[in-house]
DNA sequence: AGGCCGGATGGAAACGTTTCCATTCTTCAC
DNA sequence: GTGAAGAATGGAAACGTTTCCATCCGGCCT
């Protein structure tokens, strides 16, 4: 950043010197705080208006011991899902008159504690971030080291008492996977982002199996990919090859799903005709595409602005692991349709 | 936020109280400025490991009147283009060594001003922001007033002589209608943002009128909608009836790209077998979809990423006014096809 | 041997706030 | 008229750093 001859930005000696009075009193008339007659109180909003006095956060936060900001740690940006969860919290804060100090880590471990190391020498007084796995993160034991407190948003840890705002993931793979059962569909595969860098992959994985169990149904082809891939076509052709091929595709996430669209239309399968596909998220644009995306929706910019409530008001530092589920909807789409009659 | 019984942060004192050495000795060797024995240092090192210590920015941002700190502004973080300028943000201002704080205002002037007043008093060192209209600018303005550096993205003004990043806008624009023409077009109407709202709007529609006039067209409708307007049926529909309807439709961004198709499909219209459709970003998921989305590409991420570099590198301090103009590419796709052939 | 140089280290000031405490002044009750 | 209460205000310390300056020391040159 360039040094250049920026004239001084006006600091509280300053006003105090313009108005005529001590910085104290400067001090008190500007946070309401303590008495003043009129005529001080006139004169100092003055003197501070004209020198259009900011006062410096990092000088009342350095006294206070208080930064009123907190850190957002989220694995991508372009994941509409986390920018929408970002978006909530940025509201919640910025209502609350809290700053947030933002990272991305892109699924790097590396740059994952790089970027708490950095939010934590800025002092924020707590953090709202989504990691890999919940359970076994060197990031949240370092944040259980320093007792920071924090809430998770999207994860939702299996043992760790870790505080967290999330959907039930196992349920609400259920209500994708019987919605799929009642449209007749008896083969149900699921295209799921990498276990080890998500556990909510794991959870909705669960969910899905659970489900078929539950109706009796045989667990369909999983295909484990990467977050960034976008070009599912050579993973996917091995599995819809012959008559057994799955009617139903549930996706982990929406990027997938819509990724998976892709691939079947780019392998001669007609969605939903030939195959069905449900995400998991309900990102916006699925509703803009054409066939519209069916979607397990969670509320991310809910969960966003809850997971900031929840810090704010503190319950992560007492209560520790509490938990707050939100409710999911299943949107509908076109997407996912009945199971093609001729198939058994 | 809580304020629980957190025991507190281990401070440079403490190290060197353990360390059995002055402060400023632990100063002078943790940031390698200054020389010490080696003995002194591994006391240091090894004191500050254990009591964990992290030099707080705050402390250190006061005595040296820099905050290491960049703000980020932009209209929305749900708009992928943004979403993904701010990602090329963080990753530069990761690489630098910089923290980012972000606001974002939702196309709503007071959010914006409350937000510049946010990072102000943080005291950034610069900023990288997207505003509706970089000629006329309350908060640009204040800006210039405390001489604080600052890049536009995406903006591109027409008479300020603001440091901007962006893509030469027009030019852009007469490359679609081109494009757009070559197939066949005749009849090209425009989906536009609220000219009030974006200063790109304006200068992409004026790339279109100039092209349209080079290629001896007459312009076809121009229907300006809201940001976050995304059902766009009933604002379509009344142009699209009878024969002249136009045969492409050229959307000033993605989103309302993929409103239109969508809207289109709603009225039966066939993309792009009876209407073309094209956008401009160039964001992701355009490629995912049915029929994927013709854009005109900007690269985003080296938006952010270039932003953040001027700024770094001082650029808008000295230069005021300087522009840099990435390259911007035409992506085919589906949805923009050939002019049908019944029609003339 | 004496003076000097330079390396290692410590003391203390400064950055911009908030806030405790002390001081002055007004006012009111007796 | 005196004392006390309370309002208005100022002085100064504290927060956690960095850095200037001073001090101390050993060793080298002459």
């Amino acid at each position: 950043m360039d040094r250049v001859a920026v004239d001084r930005v006006a600091t509280i000696r300053d006003v105090a010197a313009r108005a005529g009075v001590s910085i104290a009193t400067v001090s008190r008339v500007l946070n309401g705080s303590g008495n003043a007659t009129p005529e001080t109180m006139a004169k100092v909003r003055a003197a501070a208006s004209d020198l259009s006095f900011r006062p410096s956060t990092i000088g009342r936060s350095l006294k206070a011991a208080r930064t009123r900001t907190v850190g957002v740690l989220v694995p991508s940006l372009t994941n509409p899902v986390f920018a929408e969860s970002v978006a909530g919290i940025q509201d919640a804060a910025a209502e609350a008159g809290y700053s947030v100090l933002i990272a991305s880590t892109d699924y790097d471990p590396a740059r994952e504690s790089r970027a708490i190391e950095g939010l934590l020498s800025n002092r924020v007084e707590g953090l709202v971030l989504t990691v890999a796995d919940a359970d076994r993160s060197g990031s949240l034991d370092t944040l259980d080291e320093v007792r920071l407190p924090y809430v998770l948003a999207y994860n939702q840890p299996e043992r760790a008492p870790r505080a967290h705002v999330s959907v039930d993931n196992v349920a609400a793979s259920r209500a994708v996977v019987e919605r799929m059962a009642a449209l007749g569909h008896r083969r149900i595969g699921m295209i799921v982002g990498r276990f080890r860098q998500s556990d909510r992959s794991r959870r909705r994985h669960a969910g899905w199996l659970a489900a078929l169990a539950d109706a009796g149904l045989q667990p369909g082809p999983v295909v484990e990919v990467d977050f960034n891939e976008l070009r599912l076509a050579h993973r996917l052709a091995p599995l819809l090859e012959g008559p057994e091929r799955p009617t139903a595709l549930f996706a982990s996430n929406d990027m997938l799903a819509l990724a998976t669209i892709r691939a079947l239309r780019d392998l001669g399968l007609r969605v939903p005709d030939d195959v069905s596909v449900c995400g998991f998220d309900g990102i916006e644009v699925g509703r803009l595409m054409a066939p519209s995306l069916a979607t397990l929706v969670q509320p991310a910019r809910a969960m966003g602005a809850t997971a900031f409530e929840c810090l704010r008001t503190g319950f992560s530092g007492e209560l520790q692991g509490r938990a707050v589920m939100l409710p999911f909807t299943l949107r509908p789409g076109e997407s996912l349709g009945a199971a093609p009659s001729k198939s058994t």
